[in-house]
DNA sequence: TTGTAAGCGTTATCAC
DNA sequence: GTGATAACGCTTACAA
């Protein structure tokens, strides 16, 4: 077992001094030709790389970027992982992932944790704890360190930062409006509740979608769902008896235990109910009927999170700050899940 | 915005030295009770957490580990990694996640990337193309330096490290067991090119458990896959005017792939074939019909690993190097795609 | 052309 | 009890 070589090392090896080695590595125009020559090749032989710790202490930046979601088991915030890395990666940065659980305890402690010199810049979607107790102290005081923070998908307002959203009131929109468009009369909302921000946004796109038809808005349609455990209980129970002809849920999750409830009551699908979706997962394209849902893009919201992120971090400091939130536009997926 | 607090400037807005601060901090018997509790108050008060950077160049370690996979959107690597990530932030390590995409350079170019300095460990499944050049220079170079690697999954024999994986014959001869409990004569096997391991101990498992009952092993029965993107097609020249009344798929998407068409013939699942997949992931899960699976308790693997990693990590580095394979049970979880 | 020294933030050793 | 100093590995003025 070699431990790794060290600038140090190779001075010492060489007889010459640390930073002579520095420089002839950098390929100072102060380092004579040969000894340039005769440190590269020495370097290169046993493989020296510069230890990215010393480094980070030195230039007080670490390359790195923290990711801090809810919980990865969701196919979308994978897909943005997926964005963030294919960037960062470009541009020479790494990722750190860290997952909340939707804990709020876990959001600050992973946040202070990276925000100690792990991290440069956070990239990161609030936990569903976090938003409903509408504490944001740990996001304020990490900006106020300078830290760049992005926040993508479930974001607040009253945050003065960089975002990521999705048009969630023209996705839940579109779908709504194509339930309409193909005769839709009795179109129910499966959502979650309120204080996530895209179940809030989703629910007025639903409204609007309606009122902007002239069709009336029946609280009873409206289904919001808490914790995803009961979730199929739940949506069982409400549309069992329910007299829908149009179902949109707000996640593939919902879309589907829909599904299932209404053939099992003995409703067609698309024939005599559609259903739609959000979010565009492997579940939405491989389901038997496959899902028409409204594509969230996931991916470039990654790479959006991550080039921004990385621009604010190679801006000189000073430059006056300035907050843009991109809105990445959803598509609607048509599959077989709702009559053409 | 207010920079980072350093004990610097804690020693001079208290004006005492650095070194004090530091003491105190750690509630050193060496300091005065008063100066103590002044200083301790004072970083409080200011919300004082030492930096990382600064501790990792100091003791030579980071806590971090660092997690190479070779895609994220396979759910398996999902759960491994949330895995990974309970049991780290439990024992006070970060996690840094890279993929490969399944590209050889670009795990190489990951492992050196972390390993000059941002990890202390590895965590990694390897990369599709990296198993078919057979090249583990970048792993032996890695444990060659002192740092402790664990491969899981796709794992590799000839490379002295620690090991996670799932008794992949097993598994395949318990799923393939049960379909010729339950009736099944002319069972296909949709499987992996071999030099993918899990294809390979998989295609075993079938042979094995085709040649104990006493069944003959036809080559023209197993399809083996080199492209996901492909696999829907191949999978469905493949079926279409064989004669089946099994399948057994090594993961799910081949499976539910198997379904449609099979389905798409006209051949009713699971009366007139049954078929088994592999991971038991979301889409298994809620498929109409569910899917009968080999499950593979991917969080449990990434608990295994973080553990047996984290433990190597903080044994003294003169014990004597003893390798482990940790083999994670797999079980089979019954469902609707098979006869009962 | 090469070397010295200070500094990034911390801790440990030793001196006062 | 408290403080100066060296060290972790690197870069960069500034001397020589």
């Amino acid at each position: 077992m070699k431990p790794k070589l060290t600038l140090k090392q190779i001075a010492k090896e060489l007889d010459v001094s640390i930073s002579t080695v520095s420089k002839a590595l950098k390929d100072s125009s102060e380092i004579g030709e040969d000894t340039k020559e005769k440190i590269k090749a020495f370097a290169k032989l046993y493989n020296y790389k510069p230890n990215n710790i010393a480094l980070s202490l030195k230039n007080r930046k670490t390359k790195t970027i923290g990711i801090i979601i809810p919980e990865i088991v969701h196919h979308f915030f994978t897909t943005v992982i997926s964005g963030v890395e294919k960037v960062a990666n470009e541009l020479g940065y790494n990722v750190l992932v860290c997952l909340s659980d939707n804990s709020f305890d876990k959001e600050v402690l992973n946040m202070e944790m990276l925000a100690n010199g792990s991290t440069d810049g956070f990239i990161m979607s609030l936990a569903k704890e976090t938003m409903q107790k509408g504490d944001y102290h740990h996001l304020q005081e990490t900006i106020n360190q300078g830290m760049p923070l992005v926040l993508f998908d479930r974001v607040v307002d009253n945050i003065a930062c960089d975002k990521v959203i999705i048009d969630d009131v023209n996705g839940a929109k579109k779908a709504v409006n194509h339930l309409i468009d193909i005769g839709c009369k009795k179109i129910a909302l499966i959502t979650t509740v309120d204080y996530v921000s895209v179940g809030k946004l989703r629910t007025h796109g639903y409204q609007q979608a309606l009122y902007e038809a002239g069709l009336p808005i029946d609280e009873s349609m409206i289904l919001k769902i808490e914790e995803m455990e009961d979730s199929e209980r739940e949506i069982d129970n409400f549309l069992k008896e329910k007299n829908v002809d149009g179902v949109f849920a707000v996640n593939e999750h919902f879309a589907i235990s829909a599904i299932k409830t209404l053939q099992e009551n003995n409703r067609r699908i698309p024939e005599d109910v559609s259903v739609i979706g959000f979010t565009d997962g492997e579940l939405s394209k491989r389901f038997i009927p496959s899902l028409t849902t409204v594509s969230q893009h996931g991916e470039r919201m990654g790479e959006e999170a991550a080039r921004i992120l990385i621009d604010k971090l190679e801006r000189s400091v000073s430059e006056e700050d300035t907050y843009k939130t991109i809105i990445v536009e959803t598509g609607l997926v048509r599959r077989n899940s709702t009559k053409s």
